[in-house]
DNA sequence: TCCTTTACTCAGTTTTACCTGACTTAGTAG
DNA sequence: CTACTAAGTCAGGTAAAACTGAGTAAAGGA
């Protein structure tokens, strides 16, 4: 009973169940994987390299990010705009995670 | 150009993307930490254990998990009826990559 | 003068995920 | 003869996530 209670708590606040929300959904995995990759992206690049996604998913999504933490966002002042998007330390932090996530995702794949 | 139609394909069937929808959901990641906590269980007995979940939910949960096997479901021929579930050995070594995760988690929400 | 570029924003709609509450089957206990 | 247990199933409904297609500002080029 009191150890059903904790498992309860658990689930709550769960620093699992808050990873798998703020990775969770279409686009924030293609996003980390790209700036990833290229370090530091425009958003045209990004919208260029995360095929299909919208502006309305990609702004909203980047906003969400850059809320969280994953992401900064660094404006220039500049006509036309300049936006520049790439990893915090923290969104670098968690790629190892995701790539034994993408392991054991692999060795399933084909099993 | 070439480049770029690769990153496409990866998103395509990417096993990070594939690890993802395996596990995403409201409800499979409370169920395989119940899984792991607990060895095995009954219906009843995950039912009790995850707060707020209808049968509706945990029965086509089950099913999935199964058939993307990250669960085993054993059925005895009893009456009043008897299953129970445990994790495969995928679904065990699944485990690691999640408290990796989770340790990030709990380091992102006391940030 | 009109078109293009960049980095968005917004109203409205569809698609997907999840939930509600009742029902089933077969045997045992009161 | 009614109630209870276990392990589900099912039709229909709501809520959340994602998409559609258009519009904005400000400067530069043809």
């Amino acid at each position: 009973m009191l150890q059903e209670e904790s498992q309860k708590r658990d689930i709550q606040n769960c620093p699992l169940t808050y990873a798998m929300n703020v990775i969770g959904g279409k686009w924030r995995l293609p996003i980390i994987w790209a700036l990833w990759k290229n370090d530091t992206l425009r958003y045209n690049e990004l919208k260029r390299r995360i095929d299909g996604i919208t502006n309305m998913m990609l702004s909203q999504v980047l906003k969400e990010m850059e809320i969280t933490g994953l992401i900064v966002r660094k404006q220039y002042l500049e006509i036309p705009p300049r936006v520049e998007y790439s990893l915090t330390q923290e969104g670098k932090d968690l790629v190892p995670s995701l790539e034994a996530l993408a392991r054991w995702g692999k060795h399933m794949q084909n099993r």
